[in-house]
Formats: C-alpha cells, structure tokens, sequence
DNA sequence: TTGAAAGCGCTAACAA
DNA sequence: TTGTTAGCGCTTTCAA
C-alpha cells in the first residue's frame, strides 16, 4: 500500500518540499543531501510510492493524457493508428484514451467536452462533422488538436491523411491498365470528404477514357453499411448497365453487401471480376479474383500526428499544415489458385 | 470558455455548496429555492459550466474511467472488444482508456501501475503473464479487475471468454466431417493458456480418429507472428508429412505466414486445402478455398466483462466466476467461384 | 433553505 | 539545503 508524499515526509522527518525534489529526480538540481536523499529512497523502496495523477492533474492543469476520436475503432485502419499512437503515447509517459464516434456527431461533440472536462493535453480526430470552435475550459485555451484521414471543407489547422485524390487515381487507373473495360465506383456518403476525393481521383483518372459516361459511374448511398452495399450492387445490376468488369469499393462494408448481393442473384462471385479498394486486409490477398488495394500507412499517419501534437503541446509554433502519408498500390490475384 | 463553481457562486451570489446541488441535479432533494435554482441555471445557461474531473476524481477517488489491457488491439478481436465496451462505457458515463501490452509482461505490469496512479475505477485485462496481486494504491483497496479472454493456471476472480477447449474440439469434428483426413495445427506459444485449451480440444477431438497419431499433429512456435507461420509451416512441409488435407492456425498471423511459405514452394495455394481458423474476418468468405471460423462473440463477452465490472465497482457481492461466452462455428466455401 | 469551511495530494513560490 | 504555505476545483459535513 504505497504511501503519500505527505506521509513520507511526516514519517522520514523530512518536509514535503524535499521529499518531491527527491521523487521528481531534482535532488541534484535542488542539491538535496545525499543523506536525506538516501533516508527517502530507501523509504520509498520499502514502503513504496505512486503518485496521484488526480492531484497532479488538477495542480498542473495537465493530464498527461491524450484522446483519439475516431468514427470506429474496430474499422482495421483506425484500429491499426490506435495501436501504434498508444505506443507513442507510452514510450511519452502519456496515456491514450479512445472514443469512437460512430459517425455520429453528437457523440463526437460529447466527447469532445467530456475529454476537455478532463484536462486532456492534446486530440487527435478524425471528425464527422464540420469542426466547431473547440471547447475551452476555464483553467486554460482549449487542448491542441490534430485531424486525421479526414478533413472537412473550411477546416483549418493541422491534417495528417492519404491523398485521398491521387489515392483513387491510381487505383482506378491500375484497374483500366488491367484490362477492367468499365468500372463502378460503389461508395458511402458524399458528406465525408474523403469520398469526395476518391471520387474526383476516379473523374480524373477515366476522363481520359473513351465513351466514360457510358462504362464508369459512381454510385454513392448515405449509409456506409453492409446493408448499403447490397442496395448500391442491387441498383448496379438492376440498371441497364449491369454488372461492370471492375468494381471499387468505398469501405469494406460496402465491399461485403455487394459481394453479397452479387451471390445472392448469380450463386457465386464471377472469378474475373476485378476488386478494387482502399480498406487493406492481409485476407484479401486469398481472394480467387484480381484484387487492387491502396494501402495506407497507418503507422506514418500516427507518427506524424503524435509529431504534431507534441509540438502543439509544447507550445513550439507548428504552421497549419497538411502533411500527405505516402500509399502503396498492392495488386492480389497473381498468385492463381491451382487445383493440387 | 466555461466557468468553475466559485465563479458561479461569486457572480450569482449564492454560495459554493447552492451552486454544487443545482449542477449535480440535487436540488430537489434538498429543497434549493425555484428562484436560486433559476438564477444559476440561467447563468450557467448562459456562461457554461464543465466540471473539472481532476479536481472531482481527487476530492472523490474515483476517476470514472476503467481501463482495458489487451495484448494488441490492432488484432480484430480485440478491436471489436474494444469499440463494444467502449460504448458501454460511454452510455454509463464512463471513458475507456486503453492499452496494447504486445505480449510484454513488462508493458502489462507499468500499464497496470499507471492506471492504479490514476485512480482507475476498474480493469479489463487480457494478461500476458501470471496474475500477481494487483497494485493498490494508498488511498484505497485495487480496483476490481476482470480477465478475458485467457487466464492463467492458478489465477482468480473474474473470468469471461469462449470455451476454447470446446471450439477446437468442434472445429476439429467439423473438419473431420467434412474430409479432413489429416489435419495439422499450426499454433503459437504454448505458454498462452488459449492455446493449450484449444490443442486439448483438438486432441480430444481426434481421440477416436484411427491412427490418429499418424495424421493428427499440432506444431506450436514461440513467436505468435508471420515468421513464426511460414517456419512453422516449412517444418511441417520438410517433415515426413508433407502438407496435410486440413490445417488449423492458431491465430491469423500465423494463418498469412503459412499461406505464405506455401505460396512460395508450390506457387499457389491448392484449392481444396481445408482451413480452420480462430480469427474471423470477413473476408475469409471469399476464400476459394473450404475455411472452417470459430466465430467469437466480441460484444457479448465485452457486456459480460463490463456487467462483472460494475457490480464489482459498485462493491456488489459477485462470486469469482469463469463466464463462457457461446461461439458459432461458420462454414466458407459453400459458395462455388464460377467463372463466368 | 443556504453558507462556511475543511481537505483530497500535489506543486512551486517564497522564506529561512 | 530545507521548510512553510497557499492554493488547484470540487464535495460534503456541519452549522446557521
């Protein structure tokens, strides 16, 4: 049962002063004796010391804690910059708190409250909504906060994400090269930013493409959902155009409701249809048909962000900025399957 | 920017304690007058309150935040744990805090410490050692822990997790039913408890099988990760055995470096290779190959974790106990690839 | 029905 | 080199 700093000084005879010099590593700075040092420590190492963040948080009017707000943490991208932001956060002394907002804005905003209520140090988000003014505390301006993957129109302030644009150009441009004569572009809402880009990457990369109204469309629904993929692949196949040779999905949800779908009219996936999607999955790489995945790196989007955060915190003046995390075009399907 | 009690107090001119009861919703119950109640909801109304949670959390040594330990929740599993219990929390007023232990006893056991320090109301913890007394702080008795997922020989208390043993012993059936005459299990550390539940389930499972020592074996390696798989996998295929008609892996890591050394000494994965697996995905559906999932139920286990936690938080009665959460064993493959 | 005051454990300015 | 002290913002007991 560790003791307070109060107690230790009560029972080392020492006044509370010194005994915080010694915990904090200031003896030397302090120049503390080193028999009073020494009477501390060995104190301490018998009776043990934790320090009380509640205390500490409330005197500094710091936390030494830092939030992530995401739309869904067991969406694998956001679950992958959580991990490796948690183990920045620790090699920091800090500790990372997580909320996901589920798309929903109300949720995001209270969040943002409740982790401003806790004197929480810095936040990084990935919005669902055009961002406000942030919430201020009493005590101080209101934390530092960098955005992530995406940003709203009229946002300013620090962003970390893929080029969302050349992203989808790529991809779509990979498709045309491999041979996917007409492509649809099945997605979520064009309220998230991020699909409005995907979707002008797509524009650009086919306005080059002969006769491209007629073979390249995008199909977009509200709901970024299974249920919604399944609709969007229903409307496809129930349109004149019918199923295209390249497909691109805008989630992994969405990818699934239209695989779905497509079995549940056909019986099974034609093995020449053409994926193409940005939600990396080591699994897709199983898959029979010819995948194109964009694959995003999490672990740089969480550096730079933890980067950037830091400096805020530290008050290091940090021009508002977009920094672009490089993608990877991996292509799935050249290994063939064979029948043993 | 939100004002602090005293501020309320000041400029409305009742005192700290008035104002406390009006915010708190208490003042009914202790009969504050309609118009000081009035005065001070407009004012707040008006300039805005947000609590201090650090000045709360130190006054009542209670922080109203539970932590969740978890060796990676970048894995899938753990990342739908943690979006489920983390809006169970959030619907009770609580924030989760997380922390990815990577295996390391180490990580677990300062992780353990800081979230003591911060005066944590409760612990989910999936350890990745034996469970030592936990840390107490000198305020007050530990906070309550649950385990999940895994347990070690000798540990105590609160326990929730599939029925591991059971799941390898019906996946195992159910590949032998379906035509797996030899069947490998390629798994990780033997030191994880899960583990050695699910070997005992598959031993049990081929208990009966005629020579069943010939066609049945379970390979384990220390490092549950890709390396560990494409090495476990290269043994298995260097070995007298060869490839086997069935194999199950102990985790997907171990699942993509199997898949792997495969690919790389015969080119391609030979389509009716049966795969059984813990770790589901949804893209596992679109396998051409027959995959058998152990499908965990994510969200139940979380509830029952988060349920266990608050009574014990709430100081209830509840009896060390070991929940077992119901799986669903899934069956991919059913659907052909056609060419179209 | 409202107010005064103590104190949670810590830090830091100031004093000695 | 060490000690004293004043709060940080909140809750809660006790008094009025």
């Amino acid at each position: 049962m560790p003791k307070t700093i109060k107690e230790i000084a009560q029972d080392t005879g020492y006044s509370r002063t010194t005994v915080t010099l010694v915990i904090n590593g200031k003896a030397d700075e302090y120049r503390i004796s080193p028999k009073a040092r020494a009477v501390i420590e060995n104190y301490i190492g018998e009776h043990g010391y934790r320090y009380n963040q509640a205390a500490r948080s409330l005197k500094l009017a710091r936390s030494n804690t830092i939030a992530l707000i995401v739309p869904d943490i067991a969406n694998a991208f956001f679950a992958r910059v959580t991990a490796e932001l948690e183990r920045l956060c620790r090699a920091e002394g800090l500790v990372l708190v997580t909320t996901s907002s589920g798309e929903n804005p109300l949720v995001e905003r209270q969040a943002l409250e409740n982790f401003v209520a806790r004197g929480i140090d810095g936040i990084v988000l990935t919005p669902c909504e055009p961002r406000r003014r942030l919430p201020s505390s009493s005590s101080r301006p209101g934390p530092p906060v960098v955005l992530i993957d995406r940003r709203f129109d009229g946002d300013e302030g620090y962003f970390i994400s893929s080029n969302h644009f050349e992203s989808a150009q790529t991809l779509t441009r990979a498709m045309i090269e491999g041979g996917a004569g007409a492509i649809s572009f099945l997605t979520g809402s064009q309220s998230n930013p991020t699909t409005l880009q995907r979707i002008s990457g797509f524009r650009d990369a086919i306005s080059d493409q002969p006769d491209a109204a007629r073979h390249f469309a995008v199909r977009s629904i509200d709901t970024d959902t299974e249920e919604g993929g399944r609709r969007l692949m229903g409307d496809l196949l129930d349109s004149g155009t019918g199923l295209t040779s390249g497909l691109i999905f805008g989630s992994l949800l969405i990818f699934n409701g239209a695989m779905r779908e497509i079995r549940a009219r056909y019986g099974a996936i034609p093995t020449d249809l053409m994926a193409g999607t940005f939600a990396y999955s080591e699994v897709l790489d199983y898959m029979p048909n010819p995948v194109y995945v964009v694959r995003q790196n999490e672990r740089a989007i969480a550096r730079h962000a933890f980067e950037s955060l830091l400096c805020l915190m530290q008050k290091q003046p940090l021009a508002p900025s977009h920094i672009f995390v490089a993608t990877e075009l991996l292509h799935f399907g050249s290994h063939q399957s064979v029948t043993e």
